[in-house]
DNA sequence: GTTATATGGTTAATATGTTAGCGAAGCTCC
DNA sequence: GGAGCTTCGCTAACATATTAACCATATAAC
C-alpha cells in the first residue's frame, strides 16, 4: 500500500506468463512471411487453409473442415459460401445421407494451388534457413506434445459464484 | 493420373505440415481450459488480456496494448469503447500530446481482477500438473526463441507476376 | 513561420470468431 | 412405427480481425 495514496498498488503480475498469447505471438511470427504470399492470389488465410486440406484430401465434409482447419461451424458456413461465389469449391449434398455436405476443388482453384503451394514451400525453407532446421524441428515436436491428447482429461477449478460484475456497483 | 477416371490426383500435400495451423491448434488445447473461467465473469478473451496488461503495467497507451496483447489497432479501439461502457477502463487524453491516450483499470475492474487473477493461475497449476512442468518450460523456451527477433531479417520470395485468378475463368 | 512528413487514434468495409439456438435428417428404443 | 435423442449444417447476434483510408496533432525541413 502506498503510504501518499493509499492506493494497493501491489504487482498484479501473475504466476505464470500468458501462454496463449505467446502461442498468437509466435504464430504472427510466422504467419507475417506467408500472408503476402496468400493475398497476392486474392485468397484469405482461411481460404489458404481450406484449399490447402481439401487439396490434400481430395475431398471433405464441411465438419471435417472444421476440424482439419481450427474454424467453427458457423465461420465456415460463410467462408464456404463466399469460396463458391468466388467459383474456388462446389458443395454438393449426400445421396445417402441428406444433412451431409461434399466439398470439392474446382479446376480453377486446383490450378491456382499448384501456383501457390510452390511458393509457400518455398518460404518455408527460406524461414528455416533463419530460424535454423533445428528450431523448427523442436517446434513441431513441442506443438505434437501439447495437441496429441494422450493425457487424462484435465479438470477444471471450481468457480466462485457468479456475481454481476458488470452489473452492479457494489 | 488415375487410370479409370483420367484424374490427376498426384499427392498434393506440402513438403511442410501447416505450422501457424498447429500454433492454432496447440493455443485452443490450452484456451479452452482458461475460456470458461473468463467467460464466467462476463469478460471476452481479448477483455482479460488488456486488463492483465494493464494489471501489470498500471496504465497503458493503446499503441502498447495493441503490442503486448497482440491486438490491432481498430480492433483495440472496438474493444476499449465497449470496455469503457462496461465500466473497466477510462481513456484519458495526454495533456502533452493530444493525440496520446492513456488507458486505465476502474476499481471495478481492480475487483475482477483480483478475483479472476488466482484462478487463472489455479487453472496454470492444474495445466501445469497434465502436461508436466518439462513441456510447459519447454513451451516457454520455443516460443522465446521463436518471438526472439535475434536474427537477420526474413527475406520475402519473389512473387510471380499477378493474374487474376478470381475473375478470369482461363 | 509555413509546408511537408510522420505519428496516434479513429472510421469504414468486409471477413472471421464465438455463442446460442434452429430445423431437417438420421437413429434408438420401446 | 412413432417418440425421443443425436447429428449436421445453418441462421442470428454480437465481438473481433484485417486492410485501407482519414483526421488531428506533432515534428522536421526549409
Amino acid at each position: 500500500m502506498c503510504i501518499r495514496t493509499g492506493i494497493v498498488t501491489m504487482s498484479r503480475k501473475l504466476a505464470y506468463r500468458n501462454l496463449p498469447q505467446l502461442f498468437l505471438r509466435a504464430r504472427e511470427e510466422l504467419l507475417c512471411h506467408f500472408r503476402p504470399i496468400i493475398t497476392h492470389f486474392g485468397l484469405t488465410e482461411q481460404q489458404w487453409r481450406i484449399l490447402r486440406a481439401i487439396g490434400e484430401y481430395d475431398q471433405l465434409e464441411p465438419r471435417e473442415i472444421c476440424e482439419i482447419c481450427q474454424i467453427l461451424s458457423p465461420s465456415l458456413t460463410g467462408v464456404l459460401s463466399r469460396m463458391e461465389d468466388m467459383g474456388l469449391v462446389t458443395r454438393t449434398r449426400m445421396e445417402e445421407d441428406q444433412r451431409r455436405v461434399i466439398v470439392r476443388m474446382t479446376p480453377k482453384a486446383e490450378k491456382l494451388v499448384a501456383e501457390l503451394g510452390p511458393l509457400i514451400v518455398e518460404q518455408y525453407k527460406v524461414i528455416e534457413q533463419a530460424f535454423g532446421p533445428e528450431l523448427i524441428q523442436e517446434l513441431y515436436e513441442v506443438m505434437d506434445k501439447v495437441i496429441a491428447a494422450e493425457r487424462g482429461p484435465i479438470p477444471q477449478i471450481k468457480l466462485p459464484p457468479r456475481k454481476n460484475w458488470l452489473t452492479d456497483e457494489t
